[in-house]
RNA sequence: GGGCCCGUGGUCUAGACUGGUUAUGACGCCACCCUUACGAGGUGGAGGUCCGGGGUUCAAAGCCCCGCGGGCCCA
């Protein structure tokens, strides 16, 4: 092995082997349990960010694990291709108009190639090990078919229907616009008080509004329930003034009652919240303004107006009229053209004609099948829940964009009748193809349309189970692979990807779509919060990667606790790369003792209680960490693993055998490399998910002449051994290690090197004079002391107590509200109480008239010795005292 | 506004389901040690109202209630 570790070097080298060799290659094999990953696809940015580093490194421990425990695990990885970010790139930066869709959709198709190639790149360099001979692109023709495939399907289920919906609207661009690129702007204005009169009542209602311009596409006045101001005016109308209109009084739990006048009307659509309301009591849709932002007929005399201009206008009405009853100066947010634009205009909801699938018909058979799917964590599955059970309106599957999946249908401009692709022909792209018929087949007319929209890309990505285990296409790949193994994402997105996954999943083939859900939080920045441009906290893995290795990232993304935000730190990955470092150096140290070494002969051999301690210590570990990666918990078996191999390995073990290795006994030189050997070699194999490369080097240096396998990563996960448990050992091993450490502290504080020859040491014990006596040889070696002693008995030396109390646990339970009592007897006669204990094993006394007896286990003393002489110095050890003699 | 989650030394974090009296570990800081794998190492030390308040209990970081602060998603 090289002296140093070096990460650059080794890890690069080990992707390319991986490659060159199809470690990873998959084949349908009914013989193997299958076990298939519905990973997610990233969106074609261009590049990954940490957040992808954490999610994909987790599938990718999870993959390696499982292939270790046997499966024959389905890997494939995606790239959704389908997005805003790629058209505003195109149109800016490469300066292609929409108008021309067919130069605008080769551009856009040719860039996003450039960004998978990047990003398969990237994952490569993180020890990835999909089958890239599995890739998909959603914008493939294979893709977009299976997505046009599954619509259909819910065409004929009648599922698929045209209805209007509000899309955000610029009147100033005259285009809509997608969530990402609008944005609340605070600005200062008015707050309007108008009463509206109540029908065929002397009477009225105060409302409040900022927006008097759309009085002529009010539709309803909503109040709190609880509202007394207004519980005797709901289910009465308002009849609106200038409009002369009558509009109905509702009370609704969303209304806040603090604000303004506790009762706002609501129009198509002042917000969001209007439109909730419009669908939640199926209200009228009254559009009062156009695509240029001015009022339009429905307006009446203000037709024409601008917006801005008609709510002076209205108001100064109202005013006149004595309806305005106040305007009051607000801080208010205002929705405008802010993302990506320069724009800056105001954004009208404006209902448009929109593809929906309907699904709110189905939410409870989605929570029934989402309650059949393992949650990881399990609470994840509330979020889903909730969501479905919140859901307003149905799914609007369509968008005013270009570059997307077609939908797959015609329509007759005279009757509305839906006309779908024939299976046959697609992917069809109804925007430049011929429909697939000459006549409407419900009214005969020839004025056949194309659907112009393109699909949300949620109906894109979420037919991924069905891409990846080739639905409707490989009957064999599908019966094996489907429902897949597992679902691991983001828990940002459990409301729309996973949920919708589901949904589809349950109507096409009637099926859970996994059984397992993994969920991963989001990676923060260094200092807690998101990271974010206009934070100035974001990393990206090109800073990282280069300067620490692909390994000591990985293990930063394996400590992060399922489903929790996990923040960069620097400083772990750089602990981190400092372990791999230390374990490069276990390797190195080991390497010449195990390397040539016949484990395989001589592993049957009794060892010495401190081989059967470390090994033992090893198979909890191994238990430990086998039910944690079935569970997709990472984080605390990853500790626990560097924890054991750093202080309890390195510290301790090695040290504790190293007078073996190099002495001159055969015997125990034997057993301490059969134990070195498997105590590595297992370790080697936990480490193989979580840091494959280093794994990787140092499998082909010393384990591979011995063992064959072409790789680390085609071996099996270590075995669980219950033979190998020794409660005996363990309690031997600790000991051994709290009196090595004594020893190191005593040479430490006398200026000592380690390995600086001690002259006498003696051992008082008691109880555990036995277990001493049989780890007597190894605290002499590791210590190198000369004459060690260990004597049955207690020193003459002085003692003191620092320490007396009831062992709680088992005290608590006994005595109850007598404890306090009983801790105070304890200190106040700890003298006696010691001595007893001592000579009769148990002590007796009276609390409140009630006799107290307590045993040896049930009371806790911690003393210290000291003796008088200088020549000696003393440490304690459980019951047993150390004398160091100068 | 709704749902879910979180709040532990300067920073990050374990422990919380299953309550037990010296709260885990890392980074940073201070002191010491050069040891036949490793100074990117080893040993020790300082540093805490376990967000605040109330309750249950012999006993609360943990369980219950109220409040404050933060995150994500949705509206």
């Amino acid at each position: 092995m090289q002296k140093t570790y070096d990460p650059k070097e080794i890890e690069p080298k080990w992707q390319k082997f991986w490659l060159d060799e199809r470690i990873y290659k998959y084949e349908l094999d009914e013989k193997r349990p299958p076990y298939s990953i519905d990973t997610p696809p990233p969106f074609t940015s261009g590049t990954l960010h940490l957040g992808h580093v954490l999610s994909h490194t987790w599938i990718d421990i999870v993959a390696r694990y499982k292939r270790m425990r046997g499966y024959n695990v389905l890997f494939p990885q995606g790239f959704d291709n389908h997005g805003l970010p790629t058209e505003l790139k195109v149109e800016k930066e490469f300066g292609i108009s929409k108008d021309e869709p067919e130069r605008f959709l080769k551009k856009c198709i040719e860039w996003t190639w450039e960004a998978i190639e990047a990003m398969r790149n990237q994952f490569i360099r993180i020890g990835y090990s999909a089958d890239w001979e599995l890739e998909y692109h959603t914008m493939d023709d294979e893709y977009k078919a299976l997505v046009q495939k599954s619509l259909l399907e819910f065409y004929k289920k009648g599922m698929l229907y045209q209805d209007k919906h509000p899309v955000y609207w610029c009147p100033r661009c005259r285009t809509s616009l997608a969530k990402a690129e609008v944005g609340y702007v605070e600005e200062d204005g008015y707050l309007y008080y108008i009463k509206l009169p109540i029908a065929g009542e002397d009477d009225y209602i105060p409302i409040a509004t900022t927006r008097p311009e759309l009085m002529p596409a009010c539709v309803a006045v909503f109040v709190h329930p609880d509202d007394e101001r207004y519980k005797d005016k709901v289910g009465k109308k308002v009849r609106l003034p200038i409009f002369e209109r009558e509009v109905p009084i509702i009370a609704d739990e969303d209304v806040d009652p603090e604000f303004g006048t506790g009762a706002v009307y609501n129009c198509t659509y002042g917000d969001e919240q209007d439109v909730v309301w419009q669908k939640r009591y199926n209200l009228p849709v009254i559009i009062a303004i156009d695509e240029d932002g001015t009022l339009n007929e429905n307006a009446g005399k203000y037709k024409g107006l601008k917006a801005e201009d008609a709510r002076e206008k209205i108001a100064e009405d109202l005013e006149k009229l004595g309806f305005l009853y106040q305007k009051k100066k607000v801080h208010h947010r205002v929705l405008r053209h802010t993302e990506r634009s320069s724009c800056k205009a105001s954004i009208e909801l404006l209902p448009k004609k929109q593809w929906f699938i309907k699904v709110k018909d189905f939410t409870d058979e989605i929570i029934k099948v989402a309650e059949q799917i393992n949650w990881y964590p399990e609470d994840m599955f509330l979020r889903l829940k909730d969501w479905a059970e919140s859901m307003d309106w149905d799914w609007v599957i369509s968008r005013q964009r270009v570059f997307g999946t077609p939908i797959p249908f015609w329509v007759c401009r005279d009757c509305g009748e839906i006309i779908p692709a024939r299976e046959e022909d697609l992917p069809v792209d109804p925007r430049f193809d011929k429909p697939p018929v000459e006549r409407c087949p419900k009214c005969g007319s020839t004025n056949l349309e194309g659907a112009k929209d393109v699909l949300d890309c949620w109906v894109d990505s979420s037919v991924s189970p069905l891409a990846i285990t080739k639905w409707g296409k490989d009957e064999r790949w599908f019966k094996i692979n489907f429902p897949t193994a597992l679902r691991p994402q983001g828990h940002e997105i459990i409301r729309t990807w996973a949920f919708y996954t589901i949904f589809r999943s349950y109507v096409l083939t009637g099926q859970k779509p996994w059984e397992d859900i993994m969920i991963n939080g989001m990676v923060a920045g260094p200092d807690g919060r998101k990271m974010s441009k206009s934070l100035g906290n974001v990393i990206t893995p090109e800073e990282v990667i280069p300067r620490y290795g692909a390994d000591a990232v990985r293990i930063w993304t394996a400590l992060a606790p399922p489903g929790e935000d996990h923040p960069f730190k620097w400083e772990t990955v750089d602990y981190n790369y400092r372990f791999l470092q230390k374990l490069w150096n276990i390797f190195r140290f080991a390497e010449r003792h195990i390397k040539d070494f016949d484990y395989e002969k001589h592993k049957e051999i009794d060892l010495e209680p401190i081989d059967r301690w470390i090994l033992s210590r090893l198979h909890r570990l191994i238990r430990f960490a086998t039910g944690e990666m079935d569970s997709y918990r990472f984080n605390l078996f990853t500790r626990e693993l560097m924890n054991f191999v750093w202080h309890e390995v390195a510290d301790d073990y090695i040290e504790m055998i190293k007078y073996r290795l190099y002495g001159d006994d055969e015997g125990s030189r034997l057993k301490a490399k059969v134990a070195l050997h498997e105590l590595l070699y297992n370790i080697l194999l936990l480490l193989a998910p979580l840091a494959p490369h280093i794994a990787e080097e140092i499998y082909q240096d010393i384990f591979k002449p011995k063992i064959g396998a072409k790789s680390v990563h085609l071996l099996e996960w270590p075995k669980y051994t219950e033979e190998r448990i020794d409660e005996e050992a363990e309690k031997l091993g600790e000991l051994a290690s709290e009196v090595v450490g004594i020893m190191r502290r005593y040479k430490n504080s006398h200026g000592l090197s380690l390995n600086t020859k001690l002259k006498h040491v003696a051992i008082y014990a008691t109880d555990s004079y036995d277990t001493f006596k049989s780890i007597e040889k190894d605290i002499a070696g590791t210590m190198n002391i000369e004459k060690l002693e260990i004597i049955k008995g207690e020193p003459e030396l002085e003692e003191r107590i620092t320490e007396i109390k009831p062992n709680f646990k088992l005290v608590g339970p006994k005595y109850g509200k007598l404890v306090p009592k009983i801790s105070k007897y304890l200190v106040e006669n700890a003298g006696e109480v010691s001595i007893a204990l001592k000579e009769k094993g148990k002590i007796e006394f009276e609390i409140d008239g009630q006799r107290i007896t307590l045993g040896k286990d049930e009371v806790v003393i911690r003393k210290t010795v000291f003796s008088e002489g200088e020549e000696v110095e003393t440490a304690v050890v459980g019951e047993a005292v150390i004398l160091f003699f100068a």
